[in-house]
RNA sequence: GGCGUCGUACCCAAGUGGCUUAAGGGAGCAGUCUGCAAAACUGUUAUGCAUCGGUUCGAAUCCGAUCGACGCCUCCA
């Protein structure tokens, strides 16, 4: 097996994969919070995730990769009067929360699915995890790491050796932050609640009994109890954006290594943003870009795909739609070289392992370098365009590839279909041909254009001429 | 205020000490071909990597300063 190398924001540096288990991997990912639609900023996440995926994979490895599903209780802001997304969103629809989660879960796994995501091996709910999230407090309660306050059980990061290494936190730093509202009860200015009390004078939709009083879970808690349940309490890799550096997944290093008193992760993989020119991509700010959006401007979901891998997964991105044209006609040139390649494969080419190695060595040294997806590109440009390869070779090479870039070159067809061309246009096609050899060339520009009209292309070639559907998409 | 990231051609972007007097894509331009186009093919667009110093036999790559952009410190991918 060849070595892969991930950037690990423990180290912050790349280091060799060495998984736990040898020749597998253990995967978990933050999900969405389903309380409205993913935005294009939340996709890079999981598009980044099925990258690295894929070269898991690709690789050879066997990847249990666990994606959780947020539908209870992160609260719109750290002060105490916050209503929870969940609850909030299900007023904005006049639905139940649950119904609220159902939906957006529901549409959140469409995106992925049109991005060509891989689904994850697993899916898993906060809201079905309950019982694992209060075992888990018990264990931090009995081994001392927790105290109790008007509004909930809170985690004392005082007690915990190393809190914030992950973020490299300067705890001296933060006190003093402006913008950090501060809860008198709270020991310390990191401290964060495991278990929140219902409010007493309003029902939630959501709420569970514990020993501490009816209530819901903390906002870190989940990802804590449902990866250590299905991975282990220790396991390969998890991932997500970057502003989970900080808080998020600190916090989750906190709760689980005070209870296990084990190492949580190894690797953490963290992704960059998706920047507006306004500045960072948010939904709190009203209007956002969701892929539905780019869908109703005409682009399809492998154009985004192929923006995306424009830059590495640790760059931000500036995202506008002069890119994004600029990705999709790179992407459309890409389609149309293949479809080019596949009608040219013929039995009698010979396939030479040497020539096929060299560039699949390349492209392999390229993508296990900390997912050098930009680079890989670049090679698939380069065997694409490689004069001493021949179709055979080249269209193994690039099947091969799309299993990482996962573009569907399997659904590009091989050069000209035929039969597509309604009788009508070729009937015009054969009257400008009449045209051109009587030299009426005035008439067969005319033709040319009346076909042009109706979508169609004519394009004359040494014997005679070909037309092709004018593209929108091949 | 604290912490951190980044600045490579018209645009996006790889490269982080010699293999590169800087990949790849988009866009443009020129040529071949063509009645003219389109497509295709070929060539072309950074002696330079924000600026100024320094280290080195050698720097886009290391160090320092300056300027600029952005992110985090608050739920967030």
């Amino acid at each position: 097996m060849n070595d892969i190398y991930l950037y690990n924001t423990l180290s912050r540096k790349k280091e060799k994969f060495i998984p736990i288990e040898e020749g597998k991997a253990g995967m978990y990912c933050c999900g969405p919070t389903v309380y409205n639609y993913a935005h294009i900023g939340n996709l890079r996440a999981y598009f980044f995730e099925d990258i690295l995926k894929r070269i898991l994979l690709y690789n050879g490895l066997q990847v249990k990769h666990v994606m959780n599903i947020t539908d209870v209780g992160h609260l719109v802001s750290d002060a105490d009067e916050g209503e929870d997304k969940m609850e909030k969103g299900a007023r904005r629809e006049g639905k139940t929360v649950w119904q609220i989660a159902e939906y957006f879960a529901d549409e959140f796994m469409k995106d992925i699915k049109l991005l060509n995501i891989l689904p994850p091996t697993l899916w898993c709910k906060a809201t079905e995890h309950i019982e694992e999230q209060i075992k888990l407090i018990k264990c931090l309660e009995e081994k001392g790491f927790t105290y109790v306050t008007s509004d909930g059980v809170y985690y004392d990061t005082s007690k915990f050796r190393n809190y914030g290494e992950l973020g490299r936190i300067d705890i001296e730093g933060l006190e003093e932050g402006k913008r950090i509202s501060f809860s008198e009860e709270k020991r310390n200015k990191t401290d964060f609640s495991l278990w929140k009390f219902s409010p007493a004078n309003r029902k939630r939709q959501m709420e569970w009994d514990s020993p501490w009083g009816k209530g819901f879970p903390g906002w870190h808690l989940e990802c804590s109890a449902m990866s250590m349940k299905y991975l282990g309490d220790n396991f390969d890799i998890h991932c997500g954006g970057v502003d989970h550096i900080p808080v998020h997944h600190t916090n989750e290093i906190a709760q689980s290594e005070a209870c296990t008193g084990r190492k949580f992760v190894n690797y953490w993989l963290h992704c960059e943003f998706l920047l507006e020119d306004k500045g960072k991509m948010s939904k709190s700010a009203g209007e956002f870009l969701k892929l539905k959006s780019l869908l109703d401007h005409g682009y399809s979901p492998l154009d985004f795909r192929y923006f995306l891998m424009m830059t590495h997964y640790r760059k931000k991105i500036m995202f506008s739609f002069d890119a994004l044209d600029s990705a999709r006609n790179g992407y459309r040139n890409l389609r149309e070289k293949i479809s080019e390649i596949k009608s040219k494969v013929t039995e009698k080419d010979i396939i030479n392992d040497t020539n096929i190695r060299f560039f699949g060595r390349k492209f392999t040294d390229c993508i296990n370098d900390d997912l050098n997806i930009t680079e890989a590109v670049a090679v698939l440009w380069e065997t694409i365009k490689d004069t001493n390869l021949n179709a055979s070779e080249k269209l193994n090479l690039l099947t091969d590839f799309d299993k990482v870039l996962g573009l569907e070159f399997n659904t590009i067809p091989a050069g000209e279909v035929e039969y597509e061309i309604p009788d009508e246009i070729k009937l015009l096609a054969e009257k400008r041909k009449i045209a051109k050899s009587e030299k009426n060339y005035v008439r067969a520009d005319e033709l040319r254009r009346l076909i042009n009209g109706k979508g169609y292309e004519i394009m004359d070639t040494k014997t005679g001429y070909e037309i092709k559907k004018i593209r929108n998409s091949i």
